[in-house]
RNA sequence: GCGCCCGUAGCUCAGCUGGAUAGAGCAUCGGCCUUCUAAGCCGGUGGUCGCAGGUUCGAGUCCUGCCGGGCGCGCCA
């Protein structure tokens, strides 16, 4: 639909252009936008204030030029000049329902597109290390990475999903310290117990099921407890995987799946930390000082230089990340988006620079970040503090608990990116009409009720199938809601190539909203079968598109509540 | 001190590449169930878009400075 006013605006711009009003050595591209007031008419184009510089006349004497060179259509009943020469265009009724029979024949489809071509792209996100449960920042991180993993295959991309997790090093160590401390008995109120040891208690179900030899499955890995006190590299093993077992229990709980679960100690045994420092090196961007070794990040952007190698011949953590995202872009993926939460931010500029300094030709921006800031969780008015320490922190699992997996889903991913979220408790958890996922599925259950009750009254009525003559729809809701229904398929360009997948939740809002005032107003379960047919053919497309809206965001869409 | 993010209605938040009188929900006040699920609908109240300049036909949106909040500034990850 805007792209038939666009083509035809284009048309009337080279018309203009060969007459010799606008000077032909420009291009000028028409930006159609919707208009926000019904009196503005369906769509808007600012095109002659634009360009009344380069056509040296007024922006409304322009536009009265460019609307009479525009050719005839059938999809546009009025077009008007504006304000201070904004060209509105009224779309006909016709045209408007149109959408109607697209969607439901593409049903499911609908809204998606090929503009990716298959490119392979991988998010990574989570990424938590095997320390502990997952808690509500990682909750955040998993909502809106999944999220846009969704809309980027909806968009033609060919994703993967990816988890990276340290699985060795200080804080590791540290775990291994800590269970078996649990295991001798200690507890943290214990002198000796570990300096930063995790104090949580699910320290202690690590340690009970080591000793009673249990064994646990993750990644591919199979660890059975040895119940050795003193066998600190059997606890660490057996720890790490029995907490990456708990943390995939909560993401398939949550409804999120990876493709692949890479192991930072891999790039050690593979010898890929190796040859990244060696490459380093080569390229001149290193130099020794105080013992250590440092790479030269400030030649790419950074305000200081960064240690590699440490004084004791280990390597700072960013080095790990510079050789695992140099083998992403060997791996062949040309985007590349990191979900992160916003207190790694600093490692944005760190990598980036340890990438060029590997002259690999990788794009100086790549890898792309989508950073989420920080989740406060808050319960009876007062914070509950997030602290993997402390060990007392409101874990992923807590939230679907309580809340349910739809509602913590919609709320984790229902909020730009950028802004700070407080994750009310209490408020997510009250099941009344607060709560705006349920306002969402009851239109679709709604929609699902009425089609049982037309069922019962002997119509059956395919979830795909236009009956009806669609002119029979006059009203203005009608056509609002067409409207609606239309601009589905722009949202989900515009969420993945912005990366911001809240958009979905307030479009779905918006035409939930739409979709109840409709129904409260006008019954559809009328004598009038015509017209009866073609408001359940509109119900039917209006289903679809929230059904298809709600399995991007990873919120099922219940037919009965 | 430096860097990144934010500051829109009492509260929680939208506002796509600057566009025509700033939008929802909750809360609050008042209406609507013998009618397809009231987990709903209709109407009212409520805003100097943190402050001050600047850019232009036009700024919540861009630039500068200030104020306020968050996060980060380790040979931790």
């Amino acid at each position: 639909m805007k792209e038939t006013v666009s083509e035809l605006l284009q048309s009337a711009l080279a018309t203009l252009q060969s007459e010799g009003t606008l000077p032909a050595d420009q291009t000028f591209t028409p930006q159609i936008g919707n208009t926000k007031d019904k009196s503005h008419g369906d769509y808007a184009c600012n095109i002659a204030l634009v360009a009344s510089k380069a056509a040296g006349c007024p922006p409304r004497k322009l536009a009265e030029a460019l609307v009479e060179r525009l050719p005839e259509s059938s999809a546009v009943e009025k077009v008007e000049i504006a304000g201070p020469g904004f060209i509105n265009f009224f779309m006909s009724t016709a045209s408007a329902f149109e959408v109607v029979n697209t969607i439901l024949d593409e049903a499911g489809e609908y809204g998606r597109n090929k503009n990716g071509k298959g490119e392979k792209v991988q998010v990574e996100f989570v990424s938590a290390n095997p320390t502990g449960p997952l808690h509500v920042g990682h909750g955040r991180g998993a909502a809106i990475g999944d999220c846009l993993s969704r809309l980027l295959e909806a968009n033609g991309y060919d994703v993967t999903r990816e988890f990276y997790y340290n699985d060795a090093g200080a804080q590791i160590n540290n775990l291994a310290l800590s269970v078996q401390s649990r295991v001798k008995g200690l507890t943290p109120e214990d002198e000796n117990w570990p300096a930063d040891g995790y104090r949580g208690a699910y320290i202690t179900d690590v340690a009970n099921a080591y000793m009673a030899g249990e064994t646990v499955t993750a990644d591919d890995r199979e660890v059975t407890g040895k119940a050795d006190p003193e066998n600190q590299q059997a606890i660490q093993e057996f720890a790490v995987a029995y907490l990456r077992r708990e943390q995939d229990l909560d993401l398939k709980a949550f409804g999120v799946t990876f493709d692949v679960y890479f192991l930072e100690s891999s790039l050690y045994e593979d010898g890929k930390v190796e040859q990244t420092v060696e490459r380093l090196q080569q390229n001149g961007y290193t130099y020794e000082y105080e013992g250590a070794i440092w790479l030269k990040t400030t030649e790419f952007g950074d305000d200081k230089d960064r240690v590699m190698r440490k004084k004791d011949g280990g390597y700072t953590y960013f080095l790990p990340d510079v050789a695992y995202h140099l083998d992403k872009w060997q791996r062949g993926f040309t985007t590349v988006i990191n979900e992160q939460g916003a207190d790694h931010h600093s490692t944005v500029t760190r990598v980036r620079a340890g990438l060029q300094a590997l002259k690999a030709g990788i794009p100086e921006g790549w890898p792309d970040y989508v950073l989420h800031q920080m989740v406060m969780v808050t319960r009876s008015g007062q914070e509950v503090k997030i602290s993997k320490r402390a060990g007392s922190y409101v874990t992923v699992r807590d939230l679907i608990d309580e809340v349910g997996r739809d509602a913590t889903r919609f709320f984790l991913a229902a909020r730009r990116v950028d802004s700070q979220l407080t994750f009310d408790i209490d408020l997510a958890r009250s099941q009344t009409n607060e709560n705006p996922v349920y306002y969402i599925q009851y239109a679709h259950a709604r929609i699902c009720s009425v089609l049982r009750k037309l069922k019962e009254e002997g119509v059956e009525r395919g979830l795909n199938e236009c009956v009806g003559d669609l002119a029979l729809l006059t009203l203005d809701e009608e056509k609002d809601l067409a409207n609606q229904l239309a601009k589905f398929p722009e949202l989900i360009e515009s969420s993945a190539r912005l990366r911001e997948p809240h958009h979905l939740a307030h479009y779905l809002r918006d035409l939930a909203g739409q979709f109840h005032t409709y129904y409260n107003a006008h019954k559809v379960l009328i004598e009038n079968t015509a017209v009866r047919d073609a408001r359940i053919s509109l119900y039917l497309a209006i289903r679809q598109v929230i059904a298809n809206g709600l399995d991007l965001l990873g919120v099922s869409a219940p037919e009965e509540m």
